[in-house]
DNA sequence: TTGTCATATTCATAGAATTGAATATATGCG
DNA sequence: CGCATATATTCAATTCTATGAATATGACAA
């Protein structure tokens, strides 16, 4: 019983460990409901490309990501939309204030990049510029 | 804002990768809502005792625990019990079924030890045996 | 097929975390 | 004081993790 426990601990203790390095967490964040290319996590969070796709690469392997391809491009998403209250949960408990993890939350824009969705964007966005 | 948004990333990362460790999440999940001195938790835990300290300190100093001494005994309590719903909520998300999650997160009746409260508990349950 | 672009993989290494063993501190008692 | 008990600290060794650099794969277009 003791022995069982500790392999659904381990479970837990995964999942903690796999979301709790810094630029997994940013990309999460980035991610957020939504999807994400390789490109767009570049150009958000100004990391290397290979450098993003080996934690794009962690967080698959530990299950929190689901990825689906769409011609060249590679799409992320999150496998359980539930992470992020897990995340925002932990950003209250490490007493981040109300409006400064709001922040965090919040999907803002994602910034151009060269893949299809962000083509779009720019066409229907273009009008208000 | 990405560089205040980095070190509010920090704390939350901080206090996901403490509590991710398997010795340490046993630990938080020993201590529940109650209370344990490391007594209790060397025999609950089959750890050594300068082995549970160390993991002790790490808690104290990543601000998930908070310890109160009485006498030669110190007790530890968990800072903020939402910490438990966290982890009930990293156990769903990992997948962990119901049962073996309410059994993770039930308060297990700790084993006896030499502290003042387990001999309370002796006196009361000796009725019963 | 060749080239190009988006993404993945491999490998080496520096740095961090884990753990065990030994020892230190602090409290209370006689 | 001197001893016993509960807990803390230090140190060294091993084992993980993070990161950078280089390269590979896979899809599409010409």
């Amino acid at each position: 019983m003791n022995i069982k426990s500790s392999s659904e601990i381990k479970k837990i203790s995964q999942l903690l460990r796999t979301i709790s390095s810094t630029p997994r967490l940013r990309i999460l964040l980035a991610i957020g409901t939504g999807e994400a290319c390789v490109c767009h996590l570049e150009a958000k969070l100004g990391l290397r490309q290979a450098y993003i796709s080996q934690h794009l690469m962690d967080l698959r392997k530990g299950k929190v990501l689901t990825s689906r391809r769409e011609g060249r491009f590679i799409y992320y998403r999150l496998r359980d939309p539930r992470l992020l209250e897990l995340i925002q949960q932990a950003g209250i408990i490490a007493g981040i204030p109300e409006p400064e993890l709001r922040d965090l939350l919040h999907n803002h824009p994602l910034p151009q990049c060269c893949c299809p969705h962000c083509l779009e964007t720019i066409q229907s966005s273009t009008i208000s510029l």
